[in-house]
DNA sequence: AAGGTACATGGTAACTATTATTATGTCAAT
DNA sequence: ATTGACATAATAATAGTTACCATGTACCTT
C-alpha cells in the first residue's frame, strides 16, 4: 500500500535543472529552464511535481521570505540570505557550532521542530544599482504600480501635456470628455505614479517620467 | 511636504484591536474582529491601513513562514515561533545573549541588514489533536481540498450510496450518465479525498466521510 | 499477453491573498 | 465657500498556486 513514484522523464529534467541551478530557484524560473528541453511542459506538471518530489524527500521546499515558494536540491542543512531588494535567495553556512536551540521551558508548550535562520540585506548586484540611483528608489522597487496607464489616466495625461505651462484641473476638464471630479481623481493617482507634480497649489504639469509614460 | 497621518475611526479601531490579539493576526483574521465595530468596512480598508500604519512605524509587519502576511502590534525586538499544521503564530524570546552576527567574510558579499530567527513545531492545541487522531493526519491539513465536490463528483458519490455492496467502476456507469472513463477519473478524485474505499481491487464503495460530504 | 487500475501529464478553470481603480466622503487651509 | 489632501467602500484586476478532468503510459494480476 506503498504510495510509488514513477520517474518520468519530465521529473527526471526537472530534478537535473534544479540540480545545476544554484539560485534556489521559484515554480517559474524552473519552469523557463525546463521548457527549453520539454517545450510541450505544463507549468502545472512542473508545480505538481516539485511538489511531490519535496514530499518523497528528494528535494527541500524552502520556507523563505516574499511571496513565491522557492526549491532546493541541497538537502544538507544550512541557512540562508537573501536580498530584500531583487528577492535573490543564496546560501550562509553557520558551520554547526552556532545553532540554536530552545530550551523546554521558553518553548511555550509547543513541540518544537527546528529552527529556521534567515539573514537579509542587499546583494552584491543589488549594491551597486542602489549607490547609482539615489533618488527613485521607492519607485523602482515597486512590481507593478508605477508602470502601465487606465484609459482616463491617459486622456488627462495628454491634455496636461498640450499646456505649455501649469494649469488647473478645470481647465483639463475643458480640455477632455471628463467632469472636472474626475479629473481631480486621474490627477491624484498620476501625482502617486510620479507622472504629474504640481509647481502651485491647483496647478499641475506633466513630469519627465510622465512624457516618457506616454509614448 | 511631510507625508500627514490622519487617525481616523477605522484607523483607530484597527490599531486598538491588533493590540488586543496577542496572535500576530492576518489581514482578513483582523477584518473579521473589525468588522464586529465597524460592519460597514471594507477588508481593502484594513489590507490599505496595515500596510500605512506599518510603513508610519506604529505596527510592524511581520516576515514569518505560511503564505499570509501577519501583523504584530510589539514593537520590541522577539523571534516567534509558529506552528506547521495551524500556522498559528507565537513569541519567543532568547533574551538578546544570542543573538546571531555574520562575519563579513562569510556574507557573500551582501551588505546585511539583519536576521530572522524562527521555531517551528507543533503548538500546544494541535498536539492534543495528533494524539487523538493518528490517522487522517495528511487529510486534516489539507486547506481546500478534500471539501467540496463538483457536480461529476457528486453524481458518482450519490450512485455509490445508493449500492448496498461494493460494487465496480462499470455498474456505476450503468447508475448514471457518465462515462466509464469518466467514472474512474471521478473514483480517483474521490478516493483522493477519502469518500471512497476501495475494499477489494475493482470494488468501491462510499465511506462515512463520503455520506457526510453528500448532505 | 490481456485487461484493468494506478499514476502522470497538459491545458485550463478556479481559487486565495493582495493590490489597484475609482466614485465618493470628510476635513483643514486658504 | 472652494479647493485639494487624504480616506473610504466597493469592486475589478493581478500574481501565484492548485484543482479539475480528459487523456496517456507503466505496472500488476490473472
Amino acid at each position: 500500500m506503498e504510495k510509488q513514484l514513477r520517474m518520468t522523464h519530465q521529473r527526471e529534467v526537472i530534478l537535473s535543472e534544479l540540480g545545476k541551478c544554484h539560485t534556489h530557484p521559484t515554480a517559474d524560473e524552473l519552469y523557463e529552464r525546463v521548457k527549453k528541453k520539454l517545450p510541450r511542459i505544463s507549468l502545472a506538471t512542473v508545480y505538481r511535481n516539485l511538489e511531490i518530489l519535496s514530499e518523497a524527500g528528494l528535494i527541500r521546499k524552502l520556507e523563505v521570505s516574499g511571496r513565491q515558494k522557492r526549491f532546493d536540491w541541497d538537502l544538507r542543512q544550512h541557512d540562508h540570505i537573501y536580498c530584500v531588494h531583487c528577492h535573490r535567495v543564496d546560501n550562509i553556512d553557520l558551520k554547526g557550532k552556532k545553532r540554536l536551540s530552545l530550551p523546554a521551558r521558553e518553548s511555550k508548550g509547543y513541540e518544537v521542530s527546528g529552527c529556521r535562520i534567515e539573514f537579509f540585506g542587499l546583494c552584491p548586484g543589488c549594491r551597486k544599482i542602489q549607490q547609482k540611483t539615489r533618488k527613485g528608489e521607492e519607485k523602482m522597487g515597486c512590481k507593478t504600480c508605477g508602470t502601465g496607464l487606465s484609459d482616463k489616466q491617459r486622456e488627462v495625461l495628454e491634455a496636461l501635456a498640450k499646456c505649455k505651462d501649469a494649469c488647473g484641473s478645470k481647465d483639463i476638464a475643458a480640455a477632455t470628455s471628463l467632469e472636472p471630479k474626475q479629473v481631480s481623481c486621474q490627477i491624484t493617482a498620476l501625482k502617486k505614479k510620479g507622472y504629474v507634480a504640481s509647481p502651485a497649489r491647483c496647478k499641475y504639469e506633466i513630469t519627465s517620467e510622465g512624457k516618457a509614460a506616454l509614448s
